[in-house]
DNA sequence: CATGAATGAGAATTCATTCAT
DNA sequence: AATGAATGAATTCTCATTCAT
């Protein structure tokens, strides 16, 4: 059955090591200025071990950016789960945010360097391929609960697919605004100011 | 009289000149993969020439991204001015960035990557003194203008730094979004969809 | 045992292999005429290998001058070593010194090179610290030897250590000289000239 | 008759000027560092210019050298005109060359590089072709006054020519030792100390 | 004549990738 | 499988030299 042979296991461990390192070097040197050699050192292993599990440095970067921001989608879709009011969903997904990069405030940056192709048209395809699809999954997601919420009349009707493209950059916005001050507000605080501006408007 | 001699025409010309071609090469590759060969080659210059104008090549991406956030932000607040209603202004706003961004669609991946620093400590420094204080000034400025708003009680009261950050960041998505489709709603849509959201939240 | 592991004595051959090159290529073409790529070369390794071993092109340069004067300095300190008289000792040390020389022509010009620093005062400090000591060093044992020799009223009273300088660096012009010419006295006559000159003056 | 056109003392007056600022600056950076750009300021004149007063940068140096050493032979040579025993006319010499040194301390810089030839064999000829002349003209003229004095009986019979370099070079030490020396002797000791050891020797 | 902006060959250095052990 | 020494392509930057003004 769906048992691992133990080789799978550690294969699979080598490579969660790996990303590990790569992510955090990631975030603290930027995506271009992690080396190799620092990557491998951080991960405790030789230069040509990482070349055993993956063909690149293209491919270490991709694949360790999927997963990242695999981590960040988890906790917030988990966050919004269940059979609560739009409202709730969103305060929810906001906390889990705000939660996530408390923990990881390292990571931010690399979140950052995460969400636009840069290089040749080609690494751009690459960086498409398995970036990308996370990121629009997740925003995928929102759209979907809120077109969910806009059927039920919970909210008004617009173009789901922007709002939540709205909704998780300007939260976003928030969220590297704390990770750079260097006191903030409670989370509680700006939970109830993204909330009230995406639910209310600034309008009085 | 206050005229510029001939050879300063010239100089700033070439400055621009080149503050040009990195832009556009930035644009193509990211900031990280533009090298000072492709810069002179597109400005149409020798690689040489570019150091007679600008001491290294952080200097002349420091400058670049500078100049370059300095046009948006004008355009952005001249649109702004004037004594309207927060809405209009908010309205005005929105449409003079879609304007612009379709003006200049390859600006966008510079605009991206100019927003986080990346590599040593000292490089973030570095950028932090040049990039930052335009994009800081620009929200400073929104802030401002959110807070008469709130004074005179056309909008609610609120952190305006943070809702200035909801709301620029929030709207970049929406012109990153619109650069990356094939096909988007007008440019009036858009605008529209923003000022709603922004003005009256999302609840009916 | 104090044996070394392998990897070591790998190391320190790879270091030995690359300043021959570098003291080679010096010789040959001067200080700052010498080019990393040149050096590699000579050495049959790559560019990039050298930065294994060496962290930058100064470091290279400052460690050969150092084992460069190192290995002339131990040949003339062991000649004048024993329980000879001051003229004995003067007469073992030229000989030594027009020996390796003999052995050594391309050396000469790197050892001209070697002793007056260049460049910013910046370098000028790095030269000092790793080449000087060499030099100084050299010149303190002559002196101090000198000094003996005055205690025991084997030579007059000067200053031992510009007494040592003056012997050391006439005795170099005869050997610089030697290596330009295309036919010279034999190395005894040269070493006669300069005990005689040293030891009685030029006075009949 | 012999009278220069006007053009011809400007000209001459521009390559002074020029030699005198390379002299300035090669004394400074040392010869390899020495850049055009910096020549052209201290002569206050345009990079161009230099170029239409020498073929190249290395005629520029290898002239400067030349005129640098033509100098200091000058005013060594004119210390030991007249009709004074040897002892006398060293005694002269050695002061007249501390002298010079303490007038143009940095000139020393330029005097050490000056000596042997870097670089390809071709730019070694080229040295050889202008400097050495001069240095070798000055050893000669040295070596025919010693040959004079040895004629006379005034001092031993050597080969004039190695004695001449021994005494050129062996003084050359003090005089860079006094140079690089916080505090010196005075000149008078040193010059004392010089003439001591040539003339006797330094056995009792 | 004088200028100095422009050039581009050439140098140092870095780092992804390979491959013998 | 794992290693890490070696490689060399690619990049930044400098500076002697030229030439249009």
């Amino acid at each position: 059955m769906g048992a691992k042979s133990k080789e799978e296991v550690v294969h699979e461990f080598r490579i969660q090591t790996i990303q590990d390192a790569a992510m955090r070097v990631i975030a603290r040197k930027g995506k271009d200025a992690a080396t190799m050699q620092e990557i491998a050192e951080e991960a405790g292993v030789a230069k040509g071990t990482i070349y055993l599990y993956f063909r690149d440095r293209d491919e270490l970067v991709a694949k360790t950016f999927e997963t990242a921001i695999t981590l960040l989608i988890e906790r917030v879709e988990k966050a919004m789960e269940g059979d609560k009011s739009l409202e709730e969903k969103l305060r929810a997904a906001m906390t889990a945010k705000l939660e996530f990069f408390r923990e990881n405030r390292e990571f931010f940056r690399l979140y950052i360097s995460l969400r636009l192709p840069e290089g040749d048209p080609q690494q751009q395809r690459q960086h498409k391929r398995t970036c990308e699809p996370q990121y629009r999954t997740s925003i995928g997601r929102l759209a979907g609960i809120l077109e969910t919420a806009m059927d039920r009349g919970e909210i008004r009707r617009f173009d789901s697919h922007r709002l939540a493209l709205f909704i998780v950059e300007g939260s976003n916005a928030i969220v590297v605004q704390r990770v750079m001050e260097e006191t903030s507000p409670s989370e509680q605080d700006d939970v109830e100011f993204l909330t009230q501006v995406i639910m209310g408007g600034i309008r009085p």
